[in-house]
DNA sequence: CACACTCTTGCAACGTTGTTGCGAAAAAAA
DNA sequence: TTTTTTTCGCAACAACGTTGCAAGAGTGTG
């Protein structure tokens, strides 16, 4: 799978990838680095910042927390393109990407690009 | 103003707060900084938690950036509550909390307790 | 006003998070 | 296999933020 990007194959990288392939919620760098025997600090963030650039995964950010959630298909190495809203569940503190209509946000005066949704509640596991 | 808070009124939380109600937008730490001709980075951080935690203002994230705004009457140091989203120009960069009708967003089989929305355009100077 | 008490400041030290440079190792190409 | 290019892993550094503590400033009481 990671043959078809501009950059090699490598261990670390295809075991990075598989994590992200395993959960279908966003992690956070703590649950990386646990899933990991052990790593080098310098290459996960390497790894991380290069499957941003391309495509691959993107930031998820909920209040100062930070974590990394797999893109769809149509981001690439050139543009992200996420029409979801970011969910936390209070209980479970699990983050996940939830496809939804676009918004329809209207602000007088402004002009819209795009705009990021974070929402907190109880999710379906948690209710 | 500061007297009305349960903790003391000092010349560097009279300024900061100055600062804040000086301009109509969010202020990062920069800025912040740039504004004071010599202070302590370790009192301006207290500050700063300080008059979050007493409702006075709000942190907001615009992708990694952090900034600070005044909050609205209703905010208290048992909570804060914020009905507008958060605007971010990309020309200007001027981050500012615009009051908007609640979002109606639904998602089934989850329950949503609060929602944070960010969003990048033009503002109205930069249109 | 003077005293005692409490809160705030400013410094040192430390911790976390993330980045850069560079030689060695690994992957891909020839 | 050999060459070339990319990636890894270490050291060092930098930004950002927190904690402990002694000294100083603010507040209340007699």
């Amino acid at each position: 799978m990671i043959k078809n990007y501009n950059f090699r194959s490598t261990p670390f990288r295809e075991k990075i990838l598989s994590l992200f392939l395993d959960k279908e919620y966003a992690l956070s760098l703590d649950e990386i680095e646990s899933d990991l025997d052990q790593f080098d600090r310098i290459t996960l963030y390497r790894t991380l910042k290069l499957f941003q650039d391309q495509g691959i995964i993107h930031l998820v950010h909920n209040g100062s927390v930070k974590k990394y959630a797999m893109c769809k298909e149509e981001c690439t190495s050139e543009m992200h393109q996420h029409h979801h809203v970011h969910f936390t569940c209070v209980t479970c503190q699990q983050t996940e990407c939830i496809e939804s209509k676009p918004l329809e946000l209207k602000l007088e005066g402004y002009k819209i690009n795009d705009l990021e949704v974070n929402v907190n509640g109880f999710c379906k596991n948690c209710l």
